[in-house]
DNA sequence: CTCGGGCTCT
């Protein structure tokens, strides 16, 4: 086609003499089929040199192909109305094409300013200007711009368009001006299914759950945007539970499920690390046929990575079609989050020589892979090329990463001077990498300073305090553990109660430090018990340093340790599945040190995987052994 | 004779 476009052009440019019976027709074509912008350029010398160039139907159709198609050029598009200003009033198309073109290449701002050249030429807006615009005015967030627009719409008229009023109403729920949408909701003639879902967005925007669902229980009718937007609104305000539910009764109430919905669930189902009900996602997307994209895919990755099943994030990764950089990312993070480094930096030779170009995240995935191996040298090495081979700045997470590469491996100068170098200051991240290293390898003086930089820095968050007051518990150091609780009390900051969770045939079981509200209670104590005899037998001695923060009494202080939520889950997944089974473990904070021992021995005892998902990483147990190697 | 990716996920 490219060719047939060059040749007839050249031909029509070097040969005056073929005649062509409709010669203006013939170049309109040509332009069509041209998928290049030089072809472009050629045919729209052969217009300007038969003065077709300003003909307003063919200046409408070369500032399209230039604003709006692939191989276009805003600038060529400007010319376009330039050229046609000189001679003429140029028509609205024009400027709505240009409006349009400036708004798909992400100018807004431009397409505003098109707008009021056009009004100030006098050339009348129609109501396809209006629809540009507005959507201008709402990437913007300018209210009150789009608010004179909003007057402009009704004093001619077109405020009943529904195209246009759906605009407005996205505008005023966008922009937070949540009444004032619900306004031009309530005030219009004719609701499609269009203005009902702008509307719930509006809600959903502003956080306003309560009229969010009371406007989806009103909806006349459905469709699978209004779904996804409550399904959406779950999974943003950590709703899991809530998200999955919404998708069940989607499905129950006949609206067929699509990408957006699969994408926005399977993410809720990532956080619960229901890994059962993500199958059955990925067996309905295989089952429907749906072709995994680059969104689909990396939803899938990382609901397979979550839920700590490595081999399904594979799968998802060779079933994606079309790879992109994130997809890359992703399956990188997989390996690395899993215990699997050397895997995650296999992959990102893989990638290098697929041709993939690795952006910063690639970087921040890869350095982080390097300190959780302990691939010193490697991660030095990576961020060299980082800027040498790809030109990518290192940003604050990558100095980071390098501090934790560092720390983690014990080399407290090089992490040191890596900080004294870097352009940043040191953030909370940073200083809560150095203080768990400084506790790994017990060199407390760093761990002090790094701890007391930590609370400083993040006063509200209880990790900090946790953290430095048990490494001065493991550095006998009872006065500091005191005054680092004196603080956290006075301060009022609460430490955040461990909880875990497993599923059991698409159940997720939630249990609390000590809980005993569970329907079960009884077997599962019965079950701990079990495990405090056989881990006896094995040798075992409760690491009672690990606790402190809450108890003083060191009976309780025992039991308080047995009772952590992330046992009392593997209890119950015990009592409730066959032996052999791999049990799967959620925890929303890091896994203490005594448990650690703890699941490791029972990994031992038992013969059974277990995999528990903490707040920052995985741990696979496997007979006795960690894959995260002490290191967490 | 042309033009509304109308709303939802990342």
């Amino acid at each position: 086609m490219t060719c047939v476009v060059a040749a007839a052009t050249s031909l029509l440019l070097g040969s005056p003499s073929i005649s062509d019976p409709n010669p203006g027709a013939t170049n309109l074509c040509l332009l069509q089929m041209s998928r290049h912008l030089r072809e472009a350029i050629q045919v729209h010398g052969l217009m300007i040199k038969s003065s077709q160039s300003t003909d307003p139907y063919s200046a409408g159709r070369l500032a399209e192909f230039y604003a709006i198609s692939d191989h276009g050029s805003l600038e060529y598009a400007e010319k376009v109305l330039e050229s046609v200003e000189q001679v003429e009033q140029p028509t609205p198309f024009i400027y709505n094409t240009l409006i349009r073109g400036n708004l798909m290449r992400d100018d807004p701002l431009r397409s505003i300013l098109l707008y009021q050249q056009m009004l100030r030429g006098s050339v009348e807006p129609e109501h396809f200007t209006f629809t540009f615009v507005l959507k201008a005015c709402t990437e913007l967030l300018a209210l009150d711009f789009g608010k004179q627009i909003h007057g402009h719409v009704v004093k001619i008229g077109m405020d009943s368009a529904p195209f246009i009023r759906n605009k407005i109403i996205h505008l005023y729920a966008v922009c937070g001006a949540i009444s004032d949408a619900r306004k031009a909701f309530d005030t219009s003639t004719e609701r499609d299914i269009v203005a009902w879902n702008t509307m719930l967005e509006g809600y959903s925007r502003n956080n306003d759950g309560r009229s969010l669902h009371a406007l989806f229980n009103e909806m006349p009718y459905r469709d699978a945007v209004s779904w996804n937007t409550m399904i959406a609104y779950c999974v943003q305000n950590g709703n899991s539970d809530e998200a999955v539910d919404m998708f069940r009764l989607m499905q129950e109430c006949g609206e067929l499920p699509n990408k957006v919905t699969l994408v926005s669930v399977l993410s809720a189902i990532a956080c619960l690390g229901a890994l059962s009900q993500g199958k059955w996602v990925h067996a309905y997307i295989e089952k429907r046929g749906i072709e995994l994209d680059q969104n689909l895919g990396s939803a899938l990755i990382n609901m397979y990575s979550k839920c700590g099943c490595i081999e399904g994030a594979i799968d998802a990764f060779n079933g994606t079609k079309e790879k992109s950089v994130d997809t890359w990312n992703s399956m990188i993070t997989s390996y690395a989050s899993n215990g699997q480094s050397l895997k995650a930096l296999e992959l990102f030779t893989k990638m290098e020589f697929a041709g993939i170009r690795p952006n910063a995240i690639t970087f921040s995935c890869i350095l982080n892979a390097c300190s959780h191996s302990g691939s010193v040298d490697e991660g030095d090495k990576l961020f060299e090329r980082m800027y040498e081979d790809y030109g990518i700045e290192p940003d604050i997470a990558h100095y980071g990463c390098m501090v934790d590469l560092f720390a983690r491996a014990g080399l407290f100068e090089k992490a040191k001077e890596v900080m004294a170098r870097m352009p940043f200051k040191p953030d909370a991240v940073m200083w809560k990498a150095l203080l768990s290293a400084s506790r790994i390898h017990k060199n407390y003086e760093m761990g002090e300073q790094a701890g007391t930089q930590l609370i400083e820095l993040a006063p509200t968050d209880d990790a900090g305090y946790v953290l430095l007051s048990n490494m001065y518990a493991m550095a006998d150091d009872w006065e500091q553990v005191y005054e680092v609780r004196k603080k956290m009390k006075d301060r009022g900051i609460q430490k955040v109660p461990g909880c875990s969770s497993v599923e059991l045939d698409g159940i997720v079981h939630e249990f609390i430090v000590g809980d005993t509200t569970h329907a079960r209670t009884k077997e599962i104590y019965e079950m701990m018990d079990e495990f405090g005899e056989k881990l006896r037998i094995e040798g075992y001695e409760p690491d009672t340093k690990q606790v402190l923060l809450d108890i003083d009494d060191e009976e309780v202080r025992q039991s308080s340790l047995t009772h952590h939520s992330e046992k009392l889950a593997i209890a119950f997944a015990f009592i409730n599945t066959k032996p052999g089974t791999t049990i799967r473990v959620m925890k929303n904070l890091r896994v203490c040190g005594d448990c650690h021992s703890v699941i490791k021995l029972l990994s031992k005892i038992y013969d059974r995987e277990i995999i528990v998902r903490d707040s920052s990483r995985f741990h696979h147990f496997v007979r006795g052994s960690c894959s995260c190697k002490g290191y967490w």
